[in-house]
DNA sequence: GATGAATGAGTGTTCATTCAT
DNA sequence: TATGAATGAACACTCATTCAT
């Protein structure tokens, strides 16, 4: 399963887990119904943490969204780093082998939906990113925290890993904040 | 070209181009010998201007290494993005067709070896940060700069959105650093 | 059991039957088995009848056997057909799904060999028709009656359909022989 | 080609044509592409021959219509006989070899578009046979002439063949037509 | 050198049949 | 006996590669 699930041809795979193509058949309808069944139970449960947190963003004041959100980050992502570690091959699959698959665009897309409009209902004047920057940044992050999963040793390495990660991430958001106030108070003399 | 290299066939990509298979084998001996001759040129290209950075880096004390970090990039990165935009579909193809070929960890590979090695050569103190991390985000900040190529509409966007990521990555690691000073100071006393 | 029984799954036949795979051969040895053991019933039936009708008519004078051959059939053709109608599924799968099973060319073949005789035997002078046609007339004149028995809705309709079938072969038949001695009655003269 | 074609493995098919798999595929998209490709020609000069005789059939007065159905069959017969016996692997094919193809119910459902509206049209008095029987029979009376065609051994056999098959299936019906006149005469006295 | 027809091993998928339970 | 998971050969179809022209 390192080589991408749409390359590797199904009698590879499945011969790799012991079986024979046709007992495959009996379990599954087709390779596709095979990478979903195992990606789903991931996909829903990042989708649900995610969800849980954007709710909680959306549920504050809009000028205390971006001030709250590393707290809610800090406060959530070690749920969710446990269920990725926990789901460490399906959490492989779907970040690295989705490539045409119904999941291609999984991360990106529920990082657009999920927390763009979050970040912009924050108020433009506060997130003077280029539209195209928050995107790239935001699917970043995420993806970068996977990876951090996928690659770390322990939970331990990974939890460092990833407080590192996102001290980075948001404090690099909230410096160019700060630039930019400094600027509109100059602006605004 | 805008499917994935390997999942095109030979048979459309050089009729697409306006040759026949015949005539194709002419000039090269293999689909893969294809793709690394398309790639190549856009490989060496990025790989020298980020030798020539981390050169420079290099040449400076250690202590001021991390400083100019910014500066170096700031100058370096305006030729590298003109020559990704120059190369866009081979950048295309190195980021994200890569995959079963030779060039398929040419980033991260590349990062660890010419970064990596810069950024702890200035020493365990300044870049108190998780290897893992460190790895992570050299990976993350070129790959992003690399998707705000191939993503962004014209040179402007680009240059603006890779302005962006460039002071969201070096503030975030600069943060992270003055943190660290200041708990060593209090630790110092 | 519509879609013809060689492209139907044994799997689906045999579950629709209510039964298990494994329960399944140990009745029968094969599919195929299966299928000679459903329509053997219906083929026998179906020759018993005939060479029933083909042993009377073979029993009578040479001259008489053209002549009487539509009483017989009249007098006949209600058992038959009742008998189809009480083995609709058996038929179907008799007239319709038998190719490439040893039942490929059961009418056809029965009829040239139980009926052709008879009515070969009945005299050349008396049945001027071209060998081809009879042997087609007659298949069809069977194989047409045996539709009947499967596209009708009822016994009403599938009896008064046949007796309109009977009538345009025995009627078109009889009238070719009348024909026919006219001109040699000329002939004779 | 004897076995159906569907049923016959594309291997089987292209391999006793002389060819490989691959070859093949440079020359028709699909199994049902060639099957296609083989039998149009066969099905549209027939439909063209039937559709002919149609048309001269329903420029007729309606009373004149069955009176002449005889001659015009006659007339035109021949030479659908002789496009049948040019194209006779073709005829084959579609005749006894369309089972889950587009052409399936090719005699079928052209016969009863193209004939049985015309023999309604002549009066519901004049053909006084069940509809399932009218159905029937048409059908029988097409495919039994494609059967000689197939069957017979050269063009003389056929003719003779096929003038003795219309003159059951034609003098059949004008018999029981004529009964059923004596017995409206009867009535209408 | 250029062509594209031909090759043949590969793909995902189906299914009659077997066999340990 | 009955089960249904497992088998493996078969299917239609694809495609990188070769080669006679």
């Amino acid at each position: 399963m390192d080589v991408g699930f749409q390359r590797a041809s199904l009698r590879r795979i499945v011969s790799e887990a012991g079986y024979t193509l046709g007992a495959f058949y009996g379990y599954y309808n087709s390779k596709e119904e095979l990478f979903n069944a195992l990606v789903e139970p991931a996909a829903k449960g990042i989708l649900t943490s995610l969800t849980e947190m954007a709710e909680i963003l959306n549920g504050l004041p809009d000028e205390e969204k971006l001030a709250k959100m590393t707290d809610v980050f800090t406060a959530y992502m070690p749920r969710l780093v446990d269920f990725l570690m926990d789901n460490r091959d399906e959490t492989y699959l779907l970040l690295e082998c989705a490539g045409g698959t119904r999941y291609e665009n999984f991360l990106s897309g529920m990082m657009e939906q999920n927390l763009l409009f979050m970040t912009q209902a924050s108020g433009k004047a506060e997130l003077p990113l280029e539209p195209l920057a928050q995107k790239l940044l935001v699917r970043s992050y995420f993806s970068t925290l996977g990876q951090a999963v996928l690659e770390g040793d322990d939970r331990e390495e990974i939890m460092r890993t990833i407080n590192d990660i996102q001290s980075v991430f948001t404090d690099g958001m909230v410096h160019i904040l700060q630039k930019n106030r400094e600027k509109d108070g100059k602006k605004g003399q």
